[in-house]
DNA sequence: TGATTTTATGCAACGGGTTGCGGTACGGGT
DNA sequence: ACCCGTACCGCAACCCGTTGCATAAAATCA
């Protein structure tokens, strides 16, 4: 069960370490021949490098952390699988971890990272987080940090996040269009920046079209399940309203199931629009118009911006990224001009 | 930028670095007051462990690593929860890894593995995959291995599975029970070993009660979106048709929304009960009676085993273990005895 | 043929935490 | 005063891949 070590081939071989080193790594100075030997013994004797004592030797880890607040069905599969993607291309390796959206964990979880010497750290705030002083161990370790989607303003670390407000009132605005003016506006915890930077956005598109803002209608929830219990009464107190926009998936299925519940269909008797990732929409009929915010792509421009910054070292610069979104028109608004 | 080591604190506090390192970690050789001085030094240098080094010495990485086909939206989420809830507890750090459902990927991600010298591995596997060959190469290394969810029968790799046949036969005795004898049944790709063990179920319900099975009723698909074609052709074609068995949350969110599009409904029109991670039954109206096979408890039984492997050492045995499964009574089907 | 460059390989040290073993100092016992 | 035990701590080697530098051999050139 020992492992074999390149020592072990270089014994085999009647060659040096350092030899067997550099012919495994393709270095110049080793003639082709020797090349040959080395890795038909490498591969026979099935021998796999220590990563541990390269890092350790090399000071390069090659790995990096994505520290999310929960694991959301709809939103975080896809996050992972972009970051994987556009990861597996420059061989880092990915460290998964939860903070079960509390600071203390992202702290400890900080602990970790700089204890596993991960080169860059992708991060998204859990709603408890106020300020951003525990990440400063990581910069302090000179670990590259970006933050996602849900971030904090600042100027030290870089952030990347979907254009919140553009987008919101983007997919207000098409309700508008539409002749819709009594709109209810459903969002996420309130604190978060997602949830306020897609408020504004609501409440732009109002405004822009000279339509009264009614704080009744934003509803800003901790949970789908809240919906249970407010959105019946309030569809039965404001008859008027003739439009829902939710902003996100989790959103989207719990109003759905309400609406069901209350026999109301989509469309017919009430118009929904959302922001999602773009697959919850086709399972319900009928197809929901939504503005497309991916994850996968939000993992792929984040870890493409942090490979940038750890490449650059020293010389990186604090880039705030607003990625846009596209409208995907479906089936699920009436047109009522 | 540079890290503070062992031999650094040292200095600071004219010890030995062999010292230092037994005083962080409580050897009983230590006086409590030198401990003291040392974690007191430790904490203000904000001294972290350099765990490569560590873990170069000790041959020891704590790792685990988790290879999963795809990143399904209704099971993964929950899977790697449950891992980490468990390895949380005992310091395992959890790599991810996608095998994009593609034996070839498996074979580099195994690789890998071997490199980071992780101490277990999660493996579901994918569906292309016909032989454990390619795990050979962990055994050798000495790397425990659980092999979860699709397996393959094997008597060299512990393996954690759902029950999957009388989970299945449980289903639809339930069905049965409440009057219905003509089920369609909805399976996912045909080779899978849970597939297999399900269909198997699903007759087995069916003979016990004495019930013709008709092949025609057992649907075995690759994605849920050729429902889309399939489903209203025999719906129509087959009236008597009265309950419907989806072996997945995909499947279901799929049937459900071509029924909706049919202007059926659950329970009125058709019966519908479907094995379950949970979540999702509870977003459709009315609510789905489902088998529970928790993504959550999978992933903790079988980090869980695999640690109790990884502690047995060469001792462990290999176990084969069936995860029972409760039926969820909600409102879905229609008694029509 | 002798001098110089090129090619191919070896030597040895490095990195940081860990640990077996050996050493010192001090207290207690006789 | 001598012996012994215990409590604390230091020395030095080890883990294994990498790399700067030296060296030896072969090839090229003068």
């Amino acid at each position: 069960m020992k492992r074999i070590t390149i020592r072990d081939l270089a014994k085999l071989l009647s060659l040096s370490p350092s030899t067997v080193s550099r012919a495994l790594s393709d270095h110049p100075d080793i003639s082709e021949s020797t090349k040959q030997r080395v890795k038909e013994v490498a591969e026979t004797m099935n021998y796999s490098v220590n990563l541990h004592a390269s890092i350790f030797r090399n000071k390069k880890s090659n790995l990096i952390a994505l520290i999310i607040p929960e694991i959301n069905m709809f939103y975080v599969p896809a996050l992972i699988e972009g970051i994987n993607n556009s990861l597996n291309s420059s061989d880092y390796s990915l460290f998964v971890f939860i903070s079960k959206d509390k600071v203390k964990r992202e702290e400890e979880i900080i602990k970790q990272c700089i204890k596993w010497a991960v080169e860059g750290v992708l991060i998204s705030l859990s709603s408890q987080t106020e300020n951003l002083n525990h990440l400063e161990a990581l910069s302090l370790a000179g670990i590259k940090t970006v933050i996602l989607d849900r971030i904090i303003k600042n100027d030290k670390f870089p952030s990347i996040t979907l254009s919140n407000k553009s987008t919101t009132q983007q997919a207000i605005e098409y309700l508008i269009s539409k002749g819709h003016k009594n709109i209810l506006g459903i969002f996420g915890k309130p604190k978060l920046s997602t949830t306020l930077g897609r408020i504004e956005g609501f409440k732009n598109a109002l405004r822009n079209n000279d339509i009264q803002i009614e704080e009744e209608n934003i509803l800003s929830i901790n949970r789908p399940i809240e919906l249970e219990s407010i959105l019946p009464i309030i569809l039965n107190y404001k008859k008027e309203i003739t439009a829902i926009f939710t902003m996100s998936d989790e959103m989207l299925a719990k109003v759905n199931y309400e609406l069901t519940k209350l026999g109301k269909k989509i469309k017919e008797d009430i118009s929904i629009i959302s922001i999602s990732d773009g697959l919850f929409p086709y399972l319900v009929f009928p197809n929901v118009t939504f503005i497309k915010d991916s994850g996968n792509r939000m993992g792929k421009k984040a870890s493409e911006l942090l490979i940038s910054q750890i490449s650059k070292g020293e010389n990186a610069e604090t880039v705030h990224l607003q990625l846009p979104a596209k409208l995907v028109e479906l089936d699920s608004v009436e047109d009522i001009c």
